[in-house]
DNA sequence: CTAATATTGTGAAGATTTTCACAAAGCCGC
DNA sequence: GCGGCTTTGTGAAAATCTTCACAATATTAG
């Protein structure tokens, strides 16, 4: 179905929006949809979302559009989004605990299945279900768990020592919360969500208004 | 010293990156740096990070390389943080209380000045030295106290009514963790913040890996 | 069945971003 | 102060991403 071909990030990114928009669609009941009417959702051209489609196939009808339901259920596809994916936190501050209790996750396709902490009055503690375990069990219990995905909401000294664990324990994809750039083997995939960055991002773009006026 | 040039969003995130290596190098004594270096630790080539810093000025030195506390002002001056902003919270949920507890804001150059929510159990509560307030007095506060950046972590169906507020106080920029796209007007600068998409991306990157096995 | 209308899918053009490669500069040791 | 070594700054080339523009195709009305 889909080809090996290199994606780029921003366009990952639209696809996850697209998503988004479809199922606001699926919610509004509307059957159909073009990509003007997408693009006007969204915050691209009608022609960057045919391009980024088509990347994938051929998901439309000429002179009608896209099928909302079967355009959703193939980027799901697409996304990695047919299948539960198994998640563990790592870091059960506040952060950690803003997440779990979001429960956005859950909803799509991501399952929490295990909450670990290395600060002892923290440890055993319940959250939402899990019971909050020592970082030192974490290669045996992800091993366990069959863990791909974990979420590190640590700070950035706790950094190293936890990243053997979850090297040691074969997960596959980490969603970074630490402000610094992970070493790990090019097998793992990382994401990286740093709000100081965003922040920068827009303190720059107001003074470059300011420099301008 | 700057000029009106379009700097691209992935350039100002490497800025941002190559300011907290600069602060680490700090912490490590370390007095100058070359653009090699530099890559090493962040995920860039050493080119690359020539040319961004060129797109600003000429701050190196042939032979020699960058000096760590100069280049470190440059960069803060360029991304805005040569002064202090005053931000407002809205939303004193959990994403909202990780934020503000964590407080790499205020040693940045963010300062809070005041938090909002709508839900009356909340309003009153006293977080770190601020009183949450009524929603209703945005614009007066935010007025009043000069706010320009305001962090927005409402839930989705809030945003519509409140976005008229922030509207209305004259916001400039606002860094949004709701995972929806906002309609604001052209001067208004926005960053999002969306965890279900970085792990919609990781989720994408793994079953990518998975089809070409 | 035909004409009018809508909208996709996609090569090709255009724009932007990244990488290359090297001249220009500065430092160091002798 | 000269030769060797290092490293910047930057045009030019290469790669990547976005937009354009239009043929292909589907629908609808009559």
């Amino acid at each position: 179905m889909s080809i090996s071909r290199k994606i780029s990030e921003s366009a990952v990114h639209r696809l996850s929006l697209y998503l988004r928009i479809l199922e606001d669609l699926e919610r509004e009941d509307q059957k159909t949809v073009s990509s003007e009417e997408m693009s006007g959702r969204s915050a691209t051209t009608a022609a960057q979302v045919r391009k980024d489609l088509s990347l994938f196939g051929s998901f439309g009808k000429r002179g009608l559009g896209y099928d909302v339901a079967d355009l959703s259920e193939r980027l799901k596809k697409i996304l990695g989004l047919d299948r539960r994916w198994r998640v563990a936190l790592v870091g059960a501050g506040r952060i950690g605990s803003a997440l779990v209790e979001y429960g956005g996750f859950a909803e799509r396709s991501y399952d929490v299945v295990a909450i670990f902490d290395s600060d002892p009055s923290k440890v055993g503690e319940r959250w939402g279900g899990l019971r909050v375990r020592d970082i030192s069990q974490f290669v045996s219990v992800a091993k366990d768990q069959g863990v791909e995905i974990v979420i590190l909401a640590i700070p950035v000294e706790a950094v190293p020592s936890v990243m053997e664990y979850v090297e040691e324990a074969g997960v596959r994809g980490i969603l970074n919360f630490a402000p610094t750039k992970l070493k790990v083997p090019e097998r793992v995939a990382v994401k990286d969500v740093n709000m100081v960055m965003e922040l920068e991002a827009l303190s720059f773009a107001l003074s470059q208004e300011d420099e301008e006026a």
